[in-house]
RNA sequence: GGGCCCGUAGCUCAGCUGGACAGAGCAACGGACUUCUAAUCCGUAGGUCGCAGGUUCGAAUCCUGCCGGGCCCA
């Protein structure tokens, strides 16, 4: 609406003034804060200020007489030394209205998916232990922004890459055998940097009840230890499943990093940019030359051992991904692997893409803290609170609005005292309100009138004249374009602050004006408008994830 | 030593592809329930936008230096 709104004013204006043309690109058509400024403003007339060599406040009152006929809009304004603010009629927003009573939370979205074929890859977590905080919040920002992308008409692929066949593995399969081993012989040494933690002890006993005599009939101990890294694993990675769709999060594609070794692709790859003339052998290791896309020294892949590095295990996956057909992809990573990505898209160049088809978003950590102490969180020693015992005790919807509230690129510190209260410093109850009261006053129409909202009703929308009123369907009409403006900025913590707007303009009407009126039509009109809203409420809630409560 | 991120109201943070007096929530203070759910609403107060320069008609926003906190690498 915003680019239709904005094409319609260089369009007028360039009828008398054509510098405007080569300025089009840096025309700004903004929602204002302030009501006063109107419901559209534009910064043209300071733009037009050097090439016409006038005064902003000159140039924009002559755009002012130009725009004034124009039918859309109500009025046009000069102010604040060359805004020019424009009120828009009350038909233009009824259509909107329209649509979202009638598309219900599907409201905007973009009907056909022709933008684009991308990848999100997010949490990605070894299989060593439970999720954490840290993953919970890649969670949330990657599931956010796989449902942004596809509201904006993307093809999404949400896709986990499975860490199953390094270092850790092993270790892991050590730590769950000693503590197999221990069932029986409480001498048995545990590994100095084994998994510490009590899962490891339950896995270790699942495995002596089903599987005692085929792990101690095991002449080779390495043999054991391979056999509890893959069960172990595969018990791990099950959890962390349950976990994600407990949280709301599902994924298309579950890629084991074990996978690329057994089918050869590591060379593959390798080969692919051997015959592209950028790998060369150096004490008698193999090296990608990849400063030559920026990155400030070049990467081992194959180490003089013969070994493969963990990085030519991430230069295969990510050829795999290349030969999949992405228009872009997006990794979701934690804040302390930025140093990772020079060298990695530097791989990823060599393959003959633009710098701009890899995108990294980068999760800041997530500090815990209760009774006003943080809780200091490691995987090793096995103290650590999961995310599995934060959603039991908070729930998901409140986990996932406050992992949503901050960009993802700073720190957040987890409150749980705060996100146990049902009160009002709990954004999230505030926002699932607004739904529940609409519902309320539905079920209440029904009851009194026999009035029932959720079927097609026609509606007088002229009688939503006051001040509020004319606001909402604003804010809703804006909704779709802004939705889509996030999912295109890639910042989906921007969608928590949409509905507490939205929340909060409801609940000032709410309390203000009755909507079960006397007057028929006057109820029709406002039951319409709450349906919008609340269908508006429920877009939003479907993008972060959040339940739409019908009661509270 | 090098790199990245952060520093905005008492607290937690928006705003940062430059624009209208710097915004919100919570906390504080004062008001509003015979009403469709007060998990709500209305109002008051609160800021040298870390510091110093520079670019610009205009800087929280861009550039440089410094200070403070975090993370990564060596």
């Amino acid at each position: 609406m915003k680019t239709q709104i904005k094409e319609k004013i260089v369009d007028v204006i360039s009828k008398e003034i054509k510098e405007v043309d080569s300025l089009k690109e840096k025309v700004k058509i903004e929602i204002p804060k302030e009501e006063k400024f109107g419901d559209i403003s534009t910064n043209v007339a300071f733009l037009l200020s050097k090439p016409l060599k006038k005064k902003p406040i000159e140039i924009a009152h002559q755009i002012k007489s130009l725009l004034e006929n124009e039918r859309e809009f109500e009025k046009v304004e000069v102010a604040g030394g060359g805004f020019i603010n424009i009120f828009l009629s009350q038909e233009f927003f009824w259509s909107f209205l329209k649509e979202a009573v009638k598309e219900g939370e599907n409201y905007g979205r973009e009907k056909t998916k022709d933008k684009g074929f991308i990848n999100i890859e997010f949490v990605s977590a070894n299989p060593t232990g439970p999720l954490h905080l840290g993953h919970g919040r890649g969670a949330v920002v990657g599931s956010t922004l796989a449902n942004l992308k596809d509201y904006a008409g993307y093809i999404v692929e949400k896709e986990f890459y499975i860490n199953d066949a390094g270092k850790q593995i092993y270790l892991l399969g050590k730590s769950v055998y000693a503590r197999f081993r221990q069932i029986e012989e409480p001498d048995y040494p545990f590994p100095e940097d084994g998994y510490k933690g009590e899962y490891i002890k339950e896995i270790a006993q699942e495995l002596y009840h089903y599987e005692r005599e085929k792990i101690y009939s095991m002449l080779d101990e390495e043999e054991a230890i391979e056999f509890c890294a893959s069960y172990a694993k595969n018990y791990l990675l099950d959890e962390i499943k349950k976990d994600l769709k407990d949280f709301g999060v599902e994924f298309d594609i579950w890629f084991s990093e074990k996978s690329l070794y057994e089918h050869g692709k590591v060379d593959e790859a390798i080969e692919f940019l051997q015959k592209k003339g950028l790998v060369y052998e150096k004490e008698g290791a193999l090296w990608l030359k990849t400063t030559e896309y920026g990155d400030d020294k070049d990467r081992v892949l194959i180490k003089s051992d013969g070994t493969y590095t963990y990085f030519s295990a991430d230069i295969a996956y990510h050829y795999d991904k290349f030969k999949r057909g992405y228009d872009y992809i997006i990794n979701v990573w934690g804040a302390d692997h930025h140093g990772y990505f020079p060298r990695l898209k530097a791989a990823v160049m060599a393959f003959g893409v633009p710098e701009d088809w890899i995108r990294v978003i980068f999760i800041q950590m997530v500090k815990l803290f209760k009774d006003g102490k943080e809780i200091k969180m490691s995987k090793r020693s096995g103290e650590f609170i999961t995310l599995r015992e934060l959603l039991k005790q908070v729930g998901k919807d409140v986990v996932r609005y406050i992992f949503l509230t901050k960009d993802s690129n700073t720190h957040l510190n987890f409150d749980i005292d705060l996100a146990l209260k049902q009160s009002n410093e709990n954004p999230v109850y505030y926002v699932q309100y607004a739904h529940a009261r609409i519902m309320s006053v539905f079920r209440e129409a029904k009851q009194r009138y026999g009035f029932d909202a959720e079927t097609e009703f026609e509606a007088d929308l002229s009688l939503l004249s006051e001040n509020i009123e004319r606001q909402i369907m604003k804010d809703i009409a804006f909704l779709p374009e802004l939705i889509k403006e996030i999912a295109h900025k890639e910042q989906p913590h921007k969608l928590t602050v949409l509905s507490y707007n939205l929340a909060s303009k409801f609940h000032s009407y709410y309390y203000h004006y009755k909507f079960l009126e006397r007057n028929e039509n006057l109820m029709k009109a406002r039951l319409f408008l709450l349906k919008a809203i609340r269908n508006a409420l429920r877009t939003l809630f479907k993008l972060m994830g959040i339940t739409p409560v019908e009661k509270m």
